[in-house]
DNA sequence: CATCTAATTGCCAACGATGGCAAATAATAT
DNA sequence: ATATTATTTGCCATCGTTGGCAATTAGATG
């Protein structure tokens, strides 16, 4: 690989001079300038990033840090997300998938750390909180669906409450009066959210809240569609069955889609459903196409990258920002 | 960030005699040791990556380029499995998505350059053919899911033809003698593979081929599901039809599913279904669980890195190896 | 032609770490 | 005590790049 020196040999010039073009600095002639260009080019020469970093200290790396969220194929577009905005910024991002193991955090953050990144942006797959005295203090440091236990890091968040209450009032506002609601047990912000937006909803049109429409499926979540399955036929066998259902995620509306069938009934004539998360691959492919709320894992993750990059003006303000992100409605056909 | 200098001072010896501790260099006695190894301790020192990067010639840095399959759910285990492979080996892994824009593959290549990546990885979404003459010369390159035009450069791809044929003989050996494959029309490997597959499968078998049976789905694949639903219910309407289906991937077997139960046939009682791919979210959560070939895209990615860092063993052999990777099959309940 | 200014170019010291070689110190033999 | 060897430690150049400052060259003016 060539070097500045071999540039500015070829060119019959000083290393200087090969670096003030290189950094576009005035006091160059242009018939030099035309020289080192034309030798740069012939040479294939690109300058050393880290050579470079070692006198500006500048190191154009994030590192991108997720506990499970790389596992999952919910959240990949917040990392395509993120690594598009890092790439209009000429940024490089380190992918770095932790499993959820504090050993493998911290030695995961010790290495970004080593290879000077000049921030982090912390991912994880499900919405929750998390440990300030994980993360260095002197990285600037950008939580993606979760936030720290004494909020001094800036964070990026779905607005859980407002999603249930969309998903909710989209059934309502298509005149169904009894909704079913299949959510899941965890005392987490995405559940707990949602439940309060599905309340919300309904009292906004005046309906009394029926906790017998409510459900609550148990982890494991490995069968998740299948738990869903059960308690939707459960929901549907009621003497007053609900003519609409609102489901956690689109994965359990998948279950839901075979219990409503199973069950002799049409989508969405005789039951209206909506999903949350907008898995393409589900919500769109499956028959009929799956309204849905979408969480916006791309825009979350192109945010974290710009609120990081931004530096000084967002990323240090006191107190840090909560970023709370609106979820749109996606409408297809089961309403 | 404390530097090499400062643990020196600190510890009231040289800079020579930190870097011998930090290397496990021998000639530093014990108490020496100890002393610094506090000092380092103390102020959480750690190397900086890029400085030594500079001495040593060792970048700890791995380019990892994706046309699309970052973009594309079927595809994450692939990073992730490169992912731990490097991370075994302290290696840092730089993701990036082209979007299979060849300007952008170009800046990228670029950018990795520039950040003395110690090899690259390139992985398509789809299996196919890559031109050579993208890749430089002076880097170390593995493909994945797709092969050079000279194949000068490793690759490693799925075997299409032996996936095909498990999964008819997985139908074969059920006593199933009338098969559908419902196929896509692209001209590439593993469409063209799997037919191969399938036709050896029914050859073993002593079973003459019937083009009726198989139907080739036509780009854009966005309805894929729809369109092998209309596929399938033809194909369940013919005179003698068939008794199983092998879709050329579990997202089709899902508008297969449809088109089964909306023929009131049962599965696997009346039609037996084997997906590919082995998309877990998918196979594993449909109504029977799915039967289906796997891609095996974790080892795929961590042979790919593997691969990578033994370096002049494997990497550089010639000719240059072409990994293909058996498909298992994964039972579940649809045969 | 000498002088002065402006425009261009080059020398060199950093950045943080490593490793060859020399110097200093300790341990042993004479 | 001195000489010899083994052990431990330190000085310094180096990697590729940038930027301050000095040096050179060209151009303009008296």
């Amino acid at each position: 690989m060539a070097t500045i020196k071999e540039v500015a040999q070829r060119a019959g010039v000083s290393i200087r001079t090969v670096s003030r073009v290189l950094n576009d600095h005035p006091h160059v002639t242009n018939v030099t300038r035309e020289r080192v260009l034309s030798v740069i080019e012939e040479l294939n020469f690109r300058p050393n990033a880290a050579a470079r970093y070692m006198r500006t200290g500048q190191s154009g790396l994030i590192g991108f840090l997720t506990d499970e969220v790389a596992q999952n194929v919910f959240s990949y577009d917040m990392i395509i997300g993120a690594q598009q905005a890092a790439w209009e910024q000429e940024k490089l991002l380190f992918l770095l998938n932790t499993g959820n193991d504090p050993q493998v955090e911290m030695r995961a953050i010790n290495m970004m750390r080593d290879h000077q990144v000049e921030g982090i942006i912390y991912a994880t797959l499900y919405h929750r909180e998390i440990k300030r005295s994980q993360f260095p203090e002197d990285i600037p440091t950008i939580l993606v669906n979760c936030f720290a236990d004494d909020r001094s890091l800036p964070s990026i968040v779905p607005d859980e409450i407002g999603g249930g209450r969309l998903a909710t009032e989209t059934l309502l506002k298509n005149g169904h009066q009894r909704i079913g609601f299949v959510n899941v047990a965890a005392k987490e912000p995405a559940p707990l959210g949602r439940l309060v937006g599905y309340q919300q909803a309904l009292s906004n049109y005046g309906i009394p809240f029926d906790d017998a429409l409510v459900c609550f499926i148990e982890e494991p979540f490995e069968g998740l569609a299948t738990s869903t399955y059960d308690c939707v036929l459960s929901l549907l066998q009621m003497s007053d069955p609900p003519t609409g259902i609102f489901c956690f995620n689109d994965l359990m509306a998948l279950g839901a889609y075979d219990a409503i069938r199973k069950s002799n009934l049409r989508i969405p004539e005789d039951v209206a459903m909506v999903g949350f998360d907008n898995v393409e691959m589900l919500a769109a492919q499956i028959h009929p196409p799956l309204t849905t709320i979408e969480l916006p894992l791309f825009e979350m993750g192109q945010l974290a990258i710009r609120m990081l990059l931004a530096g000084g003006e967002i990323a240090q303000r006191e107190p840090p920002i909560q970023h709370i992100i609106e979820c749109p409605l996606i409408v297809r056909r089961s309403v």
